[in-house]
DNA sequence: TTCGCCCGTCGAAGCGCTTCGACGTAACTC
DNA sequence: GAGTTACGTCGAAGCGCTTCGACGGGCGAA
């Protein structure tokens, strides 16, 4: 039916070692064999046996991706996450398997016990996430997008989501302000641990401290209702309040408006620094001023340490991106008085 | 190393057929020996090698599903089907491979070519898609999301965009409105002639002309800021506009929110309908009278429908879901005069 | 009572590939 | 010039599973 190798190394005049020898370069062949080979494969349209190849190398090059579904991710950054990681396995020769959240622990079992996968990139890790115990017995590498509370014997990377709680809150006391409010994530990312809410939270509170500044912290829900709430209950409790951080991309516009109703001029009442992608902090009324959520370069970066751990080779338990805020309009002085 | 099916075989005192056969209902395997076997499996922890058995049985068990990552679509929409495709493949023992758009025709034929893939998924389908010729040749069943210019060869299923739109004029017509507008997806999607897009304006236009109404459209960037726009342009160039479909999720709140600024109330000065997903439109400041789009719906369709044809069993070429529309307190009788 | 049939099970032959050891040849070393 | 070493290739042995044909025993039909 289909073309197979030895149909291949028949046609080149090889035997099939030669043939796979020559895709695989495990072995030194000759120039002018290589090349009979590959005619003969672009010829015969060669296509090798994916099922056959897992087998017989005990490789499936599929790497497993657990995605969220659940309530106040915002699914945009997720989305660009993985197509992120699905572009940068298929640069190392590597396709992607779905996996739902909701498939749990007993899922990752499946896919890593059935060879299916060679490997697992797990994503919205808490803090006590069930699934540690299994990833760390797993006889598959793994790499997770967050921390959990230890990070023993896994491989974690993320933004360094308390160093951007910093950033955010040092680049509004660069600018004189006193006052500032946290617009955070849904309250049930709280309630469940999910790490990088917990550590936007403790980088913005640590450096208001250092600065002395008063802060005050609100979570919010991904409705517009509820950012129009917020905005009016923040500023009705903290009537000196002039600077806030938004780390919740899906009331971003919805707050500027809110805002805006409210008689406050951005960034003249009031200065906003956000967390979120860049492109939804460029694509918004005012430009904010902003610490890029990275999706794609965490994907890549995740992808090529489970490549590296697939290689046998050491990777750090941690890697904390580096924050950057990028200042743009919605940040100013505090106005005087 | 892992246990491998001699194993079970060995301990339950039986040949691997019968293993296999006891798993697989294949043949009648007695009530007794399946006990036994079953036994054995659970107790030494036995999971069949997945390479191996696709190399056997040339099934993978594995479905690709194609994502679309263009500008113009909406993020939610295509996750909320991801989510639903991997849950319906799960239900039917199939686990699903994701395949970026950008991988273009060549990812296709190289997951099905490398028997990776027993079948696939393809979203975002365009009127003239380059991938046509490529699935009615490959050996492998698929199924399209969206339709086609001809479906012939094919199997696409998609929510009866058409219907939708003329059940929005509809009802905006029964209201006793005459001038509706219809703003829609942003421009890009119409270029490249994403046949839902085309089909919802088919549809409103058709109805419109049925009921003798005058109709304008307006395709809509995916922007807070567009949304402003549109919706200014759109009561300047139609002061006698009272009706509105809303095909584009992205921009319903900032545009409910334009209307508000331009001193229209909803529904007393300006009716409202959307397409658009169930909880989207009940989530906004008002609920929307809407025609819902059905992801899960949807995935789970597609994927019975691919399950039918690995089955050899005849399935229609195209499948249409029907729209419904739910009034809600976005839309009201034509105000008087 | 005997033949044929079906049920339940086994053995063996692959599925298409990778990989290991072996082998001949050519290029070195000293 | 004998002994290595490296290169390029081949043959064969699996990888772990499914599936096909076969087979013995119990049963109903004749």
């Amino acid at each position: 039916m289909t073309v197979k190798i030895t149909d291949v190394a028949r046609h080149a005049g090889v035997s099939p070692s030669t043939v796979s020898y020559a895709l695989s370069g495990k072995r030194p062949i000759s120039a002018e064999t290589r090349a009979r080979v590959e005619a003969s494969i672009r010829e015969l349209g060669y296509r090798p046996h994916a099922g056959a190849r897992a087998l017989a190398s005990s490789k499936s090059n599929v790497l497993a991706m657990v995605v969220p579904l659940r309530a106040g991710i915002h699914v945009p950054v997720v989305m660009g996450f993985a197509v992120s990681v699905v572009t940068s396995a298929r640069a190392h020769d590597h396709d992607v398997l779905l996996v739902t959240q909701e498939e749990g622990e007993e899922g990752l079992r499946r896919v890593a016990d059935t060879a299916l996968v060679d490997a697992l990139i797990v994503m919205d890790v808490q803090l006590h996430d069930p699934r540690l115990p299994l990833l760390r017995t797993l006889d598959r590498p793994s790499v997770l997008i967050g921390f959990p509370a230890s990070s023993d014997g896994l491989t974690c990377i993320d933004l360094d989501f308390r160093a951007a709680g910093e950033l955010c809150v040092d680049h509004l006391a660069g600018l004189g302000h006193r006052v500032v409010g946290l617009i955070g994530s849904p309250p049930e990312v709280y309630v469940r641990q999910t790490s990088f809410a917990q550590r936007v939270l403790q980088g913005f509170t640590a450096a208001a401290t250092r600065h002395g500044m008063t802060s005050t912290v609100h979570p919010c829900e991904a409705t517009p209702a509820a950012a129009r709430e917020v905005a009016e209950r923040l500023l009705r409790e903290h009537p000196a309040l002039t600077g806030v951080v938004v780390h919740n991309e899906a009331v971003l516009d919805p707050l500027l408006d809110a805002f805006e109703h409210l008689g406050l001029r951005i960034p003249a009442d009031l200065s906003i620094t956000a967390l979120c992608p860049e492109d939804l902090a460029t694509s918004l009324r005012v430009p904010l001023t902003s610490v890029a959520i990275p999706s794609t370069e965490l994907g890549e970066q995740a992808v090529a340490l489970l490549m590296k751990k697939l290689d046998g080779a050491p990777v750090p338990e941690a890697t904390l991106l580096p924050a950057h805020l990028t200042p743009r309009a919605s940040t100013a002085r505090r106005p005087a008085g």
